[in-house]
RNA sequence: GUGGGUAUAGCUCAGUUGGUUAGAGCACCGGAUUGUGGUUCCGGGUGUCGAGGGUUCGAAUCCCUUUACCCACCCCA
């Protein structure tokens, strides 16, 4: 019979065992670290009525949304979490206190062309706070505090979180009377560390935006404004009296680095980055892009924002929020490739594999039972292969620890404990054994899967 | 969406100006070893050379078409 080729579509995540634990892993801090700052946990469809995923309509999203029909009804895949979010707020808004807090870790789909780190299918892990009519700005530091929690817990020294104000961009557009070519002019800027100085140059006065030399080299000389958080909030005072919302902005910034410092979020983790601007328009403050201080080519795995009004497109309420996603799957092959990810960790999926050498199985059975009580995640092999086989299958799945049960030991009462890194193995009553996997388990507990090679 | 590249074993790839039976490493399977894996030794090729058509005595190799994938751009996590 003709065979179906098995194949994955490109830009499709797949795991083999070993990763996905990893990955797992790390999802499972993400949760954890986005739990104590008290965010309600969300899950939303995947699949959402076309009209609802793309009332903003027009843009980029529109063009690479997974559309299709069923029947009568015209379906879209999600192209990310904050959509949904605006969604369910609107619809669920009589029940929700506010400020809503939730987290979402979820895939998300984009019908782009896949290439290096990144991808079609992707998980985002969303934290997004969202008030009602107003949105105090201390929530647009405590977002970054979360993200410096999350990515220091996971083992992660060397990120920067980089913070700029829309307000104040689009101020200092306004006093140069730049409004109309602001956005071009901020996507042209946000290639500065890319292309270099020169060439951004080069973009600002060709046709396109059609900028003077003289607006070109005011623009260059602002974004050129950098050092300390202090320094630059100072460099920015100077431009103070000119433009409303600048102003406004301006304080904005300087509270939420006052905060920061107040999360105890180093310097070195976060800096004010006249640079960032973030190609989603619906951001209007606020607006965050994160780094691998050894690894800029990677681009952002990690930004987010301040929205004025989140849920425009469903309902008339006021609803400014301010949040922040991770790009799970970009980091995690990141660090894959990178060679961050800390492979002594036990990635099985049981904790002891009990190998029966008799052909009744009962005994194995009960040992298997009593292990599971204890909380050891216990396996048992059954297949009549020989002892040799068997071994090679407690290797393979990287298990630590193999029980024997053969005649001897059933009639003893006791079972061989094998500790499959060392080689070294003991005739052990139930008790001991099941005291020796406890505690090697528990050594492994708390450990990141990940390694800073920054630091180390 | 735009530009460039690649397609040979499960994976990474080699394969000369077109020439006989298509190769290597890793992986995999079996044995040395019927109560001891990961090391070692021995044995095993597991293949529609992406697909379709053409040129030729002869095609993995040359030409055309097509599909898939990769890289860069756009955009973005």
């Amino acid at each position: 019979m003709a065979k179906v080729q098995p194949r994955t579509l490109s830009g499709f995540m797949e795991l083999l065992p070993k990763r996905q634990v990893q990955f797992e892993r790390m999802a499972d801090i993400l949760r954890k670290s986005y739990s104590l700052y008290g965010f309600f946990p969300l899950d939303t469809p995947l699949i959402e009525a076309s009209d609802v995923l793309l009332a903003k309509g027009g843009g980029e999203t529109e063009k690479q949304i997974y559309r299709f029909t069923k029947g009568d009804s015209d379906l879209s895949l999600r192209f990310d979490l904050t959509v949904p979010l605006a969604k369910y707020v609107a619809l669920n808004y009589a029940n929700l206190a506010f400020p809503f807090r939730r987290f979402q870790i979820g895939k998300v789909y984009r019908g782009e062309r896949a290439q290096r780190g990144r991808f079609r299918e992707f998980y985002q892990a969303d934290i997004d706070i969202i008030g009602d009519g107003k949105l105090d700005v201390s929530n647009d530091a405590e977002i970054p505090a979360i993200i410096y929690r999350t990515f220091t817990t996971l083992g992660l020294r060397r990120f920067q979180i980089r913070v700029n104000n829309r307000k104040v961009l689009n101020g200092f557009y306004a006093m140069h009377d730049l409004t109309r070519q602001a956005g071009a002019i901020m996507r042209t800027v946000d290639k500065l560390e890319k292309i270099g100085e020169k060439s951004v140059r080069d973009l600002l006065t060709a046709p396109d935006i059609g900028l003077t030399d003289q607006q070109a080299a005011d623009i260059l000389q602002f974004i050129a404004i950098k050092g300390s958080n202090a320094q630059v909030l100072a460099a920015l005072e100077q431009y103070r009296g000119r433009n409303e919302i600048f102003d406004e902005g301006l304080d904005e910034l300087k509270l939420v680095a006052q905060h920061l410092a107040g999360f105890q979020v180093p310097e070195e983790n976060f800096a004010l980055d006249l640079t960032i601007a973030r190609g989603l328009d619906y951001y209007t403050g606020t607006v965050y892009e994160t780094t691998m201080l050894d690894h800029p080519e990677i681009g952002s795995i990690c930004s987010g924002g301040r929205y004025d009004n989140l849920a425009e497109y469903y309902t008339d309420k006021q609803l400014p929020g301010v949040g922040i996603s991770i790009g799970l799957t970009r980091l995690f092959f990141v660090l894959e490739d990178q060679g961050y990810l800390n492979e002594g960790l036990n990635t099985s999926a049981a904790d002891a594999l009990i190998l029966p050498m008799t052909e009744d199985m009962a005994a194995a059975i009960d040992l298997a039972r009593k292990l599971r009580d204890a909380g050891i995640r216990t396996q048992v092999y059954g297949e009549q292969k020989k002892f040799k086989q068997k071994m090679a299958y407690a290797d393979k799945i990287g298990v630590p620890f193999a029980l024997f049960l053969g005649e001897d030991e059933i009639q003893q009462g006791k079972v061989s404990l094998k500790d499959m890194a060392s080689g070294q193995q003991e005739l052990l009553t139930h008790e001991e054994a099941m005291e020796r996997i406890v505690s090697a388990v528990r050594g492994q507990e708390g450990q990141s899967p990940i390694l800073d090679k920054g630091v180390k």
